[in-house]
DNA sequence: AACACGTGGCC
DNA sequence: TGGCCAAGTGT
């Protein structure tokens, strides 16, 4: 039995239901396809419910505004995927909500790497097209013996061509999600479950007792540390100061408050650290020690002040400007990074 | 062509 | 605890 007709019959056989496999939609079928980029399918799956109860069709999101859109998105991660998403969303709409209908026109769309583009061809159109996603490099690795790094320039570059190689043209929907269902549920990264392995007989690595050892990742990933303060500057009505990250930086378009990164952590603020100039200079920390939030490139430690105003902001028409002002209760209608989201609901919703 | 970009789960 | 991993892409 060749390798993807043992890893259909596999598949067909143990495939999960998952609800973008209930559809031949290239509008749903991105959408999971976006959602599942380096994330779990268990995560996705909420996610993907509620952005097509929001956005029914492609026009939905295209009419959305991106801050709701961000929302929406919110916790998942990585968010230029949603930035990417609703770009390609309005250009998609604008050419009638006809998607882009094979791998080479997809690819133009933000969003749409490799493969993203091979998944909605073959999922969605038919076409011939092999997925390589880290399941694929995990299997493929295994089952060939190849033990050059998949994250390198040549790795990647075997790896796409041994992937076409091996793709039933015939089937390429069935066969790119059953390489990538095998990758997930039986030929894990750890724990692999070789006993009930139809592969292996033929699999190189379980023959040379590999398995562990592949595949071979370079890692290179050097972490930042940075120091964040935010301040809770409460007015006399309660109401705070938010503003939105516009910069080429984490978080692009998400909203955090008054921000004042340092050095190092320290005892000490003033509004002054914060570009504001207030009567008052002297803030409270609210946390006992900086919370620390793991990206995978930087290590944030933060700290959260605050200082409440006698005065209602419209006393301090210079200082709000460039902010936003909300009540506690508007805070929930604005994307922010989990780091801030953790701390609103703590500090200003803990029952 | 390296490197940056989120978050959470697992061991 | 900290490192690795998860249906990668943009620059």
């Amino acid at each position: 039995m060749h390798f993807s007709e043992a890893l259909i019959n596999w598949y067909f056989t143990h495939k999960r239901d998952l609800p973008w496999r209930q559809t031949n939609s290239a509008y749903h079928i991105w959408l999971s396809e976006i959602m599942l980029q380096q994330t779990q399918v268990i995560k996705v799956l909420d996610y993907y419910s509620i952005f097509l109860d929001k956005y029914p069709s492609i026009h939905d999101l295209a009419q959305a505004d991106e801050d709701e859109v961000l929302k929406l998105w919110q916790g998942l991660g990585y968010y230029s995927r949603a930035r990417n998403l609703h770009a390609s969303a309005k250009v998609i709409s604008d050419n009638q909500g006809v998607f882009p209908q094979n791998y080479e026109a997809l690819k133009k769309l933000k969003g749409v790497g490799d493969y993203t583009a091979a998944a909605i061809a073959s999922f969605a159109f038919g076409e011939a097209k092999a997925v390589v996603d880290g399941n694929v490099y995990r299997v493929l690795s295994r089952f060939l013996g190849i033990d050059l790094p998949i994250n390198s320039t040549e790795g990647a570059k075997l790896f796409k061509e041994k992937a076409e190689e091996l793709l039933d043209k015939s089937r390429p929907a069935d066969h790119n999600q059953a390489i990538m269902e095998f990758g997930a549920l039986l030929c894990r990264p750890k724990n692999p479950d070789c006993t009930q392995c139809p592969l292996q007989k033929d699999c190189v690595a379980f023959q040379q007792n590999k398995i562990s050892q592949l595949p071979v990742k370079l890692k290179k990933v050097k972490v930042r540390k940075r120091y964040l303060n935010y301040l809770i500057l409460e007015d006399a009505s309660e109401r705070l100061l938010i503003q939105k990250r516009t910069q080429k930086d984490i978080w692009q378009n998400m909203f955090e408050f008054p921000l004042s990164e340092t050095q190092n952590n320290t005892n000490e603020m003033t509004t002054d650290a914060f570009g504001l100039s207030l009567p008052t200079q002297n803030l409270t920390r609210l946390t006992e020690k900086p919370i620390k939030h793991q990206l995978t490139h930087q290590s944030l430690y933060t700290d959260f002040w605050k200082l409440n105003l006698t005065q209602n902001f419209e006393s301090y028409p210079e200082l709000v400007e460039g902010y936003t002002v909300v009540t506690q209760n508007e805070l929930l209608n604005y994307a922010v990074p989990v780091l801030i989201a953790n701390f609103i609901q703590t500090h200003f919703f803990k029952r």
